[in-house]
DNA sequence: TATGAATGAGCATTCATTCAT
DNA sequence: CATGAATGAATGCTCATTCAT
């Protein structure tokens, strides 16, 4: 019992820093950012910080950790799983393109920029969000992929095809593409005609 | 003459530098490398990079554009322009998919991550780079989209969704995964497959 | 409480720091001194140097505030007022060339230097140091020029002449004058006569 | 002859990077100028500096060398000599005061706060123009002091009150004081009476 | 657990000076 | 003599991390 009220202690103060935490990395970039950015955005101090996380880059791995949790919270495409493929992607791709909007692009780029470079953060990413998302998709793609592609060995990599699509879309984005910033609400349906070929008409 | 041979001394050192950075921020990431790193590399002294570079962030400048014009030299696609675009096609994402292949994979992991992330390099990055190429593809891409998409004004969405894509697969090829290693080579057929359709057979 | 507490551990520490930079800065000069030099003089590690002072140049400040703060403790003319004015010119003088003798005179010798050349040092000196003792000193010549000199807007200037004179002094005797260190003692007497004419004999 | 046109070149070449030095110092200061700085402004190359001074010290006492030059050919008080004191006070103070107007306070600024501060300048400036500033001057002053102060032994201590008394007026002038900038032209009579008593009338 | 002062390794950058051409 | 590229020592300052209270 006490435990449990223990846990919830801890979990609200490591929410606590993680929002001051993704609040200012958005702001200024992981490396600008200091501790002591972060422990004053939380109100707390530097030290404390330390009791919750081994050191800076395991701040990234939390928020790593929440916008997983988040998300894998709002993503529910079982509703798709039968019949429409066609809609199963707009709505994807709809999600996916949505879901980093707003302030999340900036702490999208921070996060994308360090686990890029660094090893240790690539891996876990690699192995608690990117596979099991791939895993996940996979049964969904297997119906597809085998009406449209002959070798269905090929499901997977068209899979990441298609979530690189959106990926690179994002960074692309990021980059500052204006065309993209204008027209970003344009893409999912786009972006399912490319790939499913045009909406047949009634 | 005299004035040519000394452009050549400073192109030549300020290419040995390149190398030297673009080799050592290959192994150990922007951040971590230092400036004695690069010149105990290039075989120089600290204080002679400062000679052809205005800081560290330059120095990455300087690998993007001589990646940029390197790309430039080896990329040619003017025989594609008239007849079959599905070789066009497959040419681009064999071109993309494999330049930078190798070494370059590994720059090319860096420079991303600190151009995502510093935006005088993203602008620069954009303006010098992604901008032009994306206005000289644009012809090609024009006539395609002009038979398989109706509204003429998403050729440049299209145009990035195809870069993106290209772009995507790279960063998660970059984030560590075994399937796209594995196959990266079946990529550009399967790519054009899925953007253009199954090969109409003989 | 405890930030009374708290306070006396800061003036204490900036106390130490600005002891040790003094005494650093007075053998070396303001330049060739590191910060290194003074963290070890003072027995604590670089860093916490500037946890108490923003940089090098604060330093100076610090150490010039505290030669002020001293200076204002020492000095009462009170007693002088009213009546004899010669003597009030005399107790001025043997303080004011009493006062930086020993240790004091070599580190006012980096004081002026780098004040002369530092603007924000110098703002800041003559504002909180030069002009509070002119101001506070004028009610004093007000009386005596009223006698002395005709127009009595030269009040102003005849005490800048006065201080000057003693200024000079300093700076001549740092120039390393022989003469004014063999006679230095001799100094307020002289000044006195020179200035107030010979001491009328009873 | 060969020599003498040798000397010459040599010479002029040494103005021209004492000019340029004069003019870099005045506006930036010492330590923030860099020797290039000054080649630039002389139009010259690094390097060529290093074959007329043998480091930036030396160019500040070029600096003296020829202020000190330049002040002897301007100075002569001779006329003075027999007959009126009075007369040969203030055409003192009205020489030293406004010699260094102009430009010349700035770069006076970046002289003596170096040579404050630098053991080896410190030497050169006393034993080349102090002292012999001093002996010259012994001479007039003895024979006024005879009439003023019974004793003569403080005719050299008299002399350097005087001399300080102008030398902390243009200090305090450096410091910022807006009563002397305002006032600075009426120093001369000024301290003329102060030294000398009131002017008797006619 | 919270604090925040202390730590000190670490690094980009500057610049006086040299010297081969 | 002139040049200016190369040098590399030197240093102010930052900041992640620790730990005594």
């Amino acid at each position: 019992m006490k435990d449990s009220i223990q846990e919830q202690l801890i979990a609200a103060r490591r929410n606590q820093i993680i929002d001051a935490a993704t609040k200012v990395f958005a702001q200024k970039g992981f490396h600008p950012t200091t501790i002591r950015d972060i422990a004053r955005e939380a109100g707390i101090a530097d030290g404390t910080i330390y009791n919750y996380f081994e050191n800076k880059t395991a701040l990234i791995l939390g928020i790593l950790d929440r916008l997983n949790e988040s998300d894998r919270r709002e993503t529910d495409f079982g509703g798709f799983t039968e019949g429409d493929f066609r809609s199963y992607m707009k709505a994807y791709f709809r999600h996916r393109l949505t879901a980093l909007k707003a302030d999340n692009f900036e702490i999208f780029r921070v996060v994308i920029s360090e686990v890029l470079v660094n090893q240790e953060l690539r891996e876990l990413y690699y192995r608690k969000i990117i596979e099991p998302t791939f895993t996940m998709a996979e049964t969904y793609f297997q119906q597809w992929t085998e009406q449209y592609i002959v070798k269905p060995t090929n499901t997977r990599l068209a899979m990441r095809a298609i979530s690189g699509m959106v990926l690179g879309l994002i960074v692309e984005y990021l980059m500052g593409d204006p065309i993209l910033e204008a027209a970003w609400d344009e893409l999912p349906d786009l972006l399912t005609a490319m790939i499913m070929g045009q909406e047949p008409h009634a």
